[in-house]
DNA sequence: TTTCCAGTTGACTGATTGGTCAACTTGTGG
DNA sequence: CCACAAGTTGACCAATCAGTCAACTGGAAA
């Protein structure tokens, strides 16, 4: 075949890129086509629609993040230093997307989701999905962190909830206000959150430090 | 005159209703003018484009919330009770949202915000500007629970901005998994992020009970 | 060699987009 | 009574929107 469906994995990329750095709305098949160098022939040969497409750029988006966070959240990792490390990620993915596009452009799945999921229920659920996958990683360090005796006993899953919500609000703010520093507010307050003290946490962040 | 000007009025509660229910590029200017059953020459006769209705829109909600917010963080009610009060406003509001709409529809202020602060600029600085006043209300409770002792010393402007940020991304948790029940865990996650006990913040609820 | 088909192309559609405009209505002040 | 201005109206615009389609391409299997 022509390009070994090069062309559908550019359409993918091109469509998130855009989308997170404008919005669906903002973001026409015309120009989507246009930047990935394809034909709107093309587009609709690959998906039967826009909202289509966007339920697939958003899984390939996850899988283009899912070796970062397996790595950071790997079990050979101490489980509080994944959290901190999963902080530090944040700011480095969002302050290497503001370089290159000169705006803090949060995070977009949770973009995504907050324009659509009033609108189009297989985006909303492709959303929820994605939020499912993100949470479990969470969840996962706290049951380790309280088995080590790290952390005290609490109910890890909604915990993890609750924490993710703090990071949505903290991309989100940080992307209103167009500051990356706000996001250096996220570990503080996700340490706070899952009751580690401010000397501990201190303790651990040096750890990590040197490592 | 006509009307007395409701026309423009009618414009702008239409414009936040549909906006917040759906996005801001899902609504055309077409169906703002349906809905508020004007013509669209007067739609930009009070308007210079769709973004300027919205920066007003978005004015004209924050002035309908405001005087629930002014009862909610009046100096009379204790600090820490302010607090509580307001996230059983908020899950208040959503409710009445979800049973007229079918869908939580979380934040319009913040779902304008999330959408549009990457692309124009004059929405993004008046998301900003009440995201400032909103995080103004909680600062000033804060600095009064630490006058009275209520809660420990610190930084009661950044904490506001890290308690809000939260209040987003329980909203947004709470839009993406259509579930109004998410926003249950806005006020235990609140008073933890003060450092009020679980006790302490269960005694608070019970007072604002009784009043 | 022929068949086959995933992928490509560009022209096309009808609907909708945000925005314009000149003519009109109507209440008010002089 | 007139004039003025705020507000209204509906026709109009070029541009863009998502989506369609028949014809074409070229490599692989038979």
């Amino acid at each position: 075949m022509k390009g070994e469906c090069d062309t559908k994995q550019r359409l993918l990329d091109t469509a998130i890129e855009l989308i997170w750095e404008q919005s669906y709305g903002a973001v026409s098949v015309d120009v989507i086509c246009e930047r990935a160098g394809a034909r709107k022939g093309s587009f609709y040969h690959f998906f039967p629609s826009k909202s289509d497409l966007t339920v697939a750029a958003i899984e390939e988006h996850w899988e283009k993040l899912r070796p970062e966070l397996d790595r950071m959240f790997s079990p050979q990792v101490p489980p509080l230093e994944r959290l901190s490390g999963y902080c530090e990620l944040v700011y480095e993915r969002q302050s290497q997307k503001k370089k290159k596009f000169g705006r803090v452009c949060g995070c977009a799945f949770t973009s995504l989701a907050s324009e659509l999921s009033t609108q189009d229920e297989k985006i909303r659920q492709k959303s929820q999905q994605i939020l499912d996958r993100r949470c479990r990683y969470f969840a996962a360090a706290l049951r380790d962190a309280v088995r080590e005796g790290l952390i005290p006993e609490q109910d890890c899953e909604s915990k993890a909830r609750e924490l993710f919500g703090c990071v949505m609000g903290v991309l989100l703010e940080a992307k209103i206000e167009n500051d990356l520093e706000i996001i250096r507010h996220l570990k503080p307050t996700i340490f706070r959150l899952i009751g580690v003290g401010e000397k501990r946490f201190a303790g651990e962040a040096a750890l990590h430090a040197k490592v």
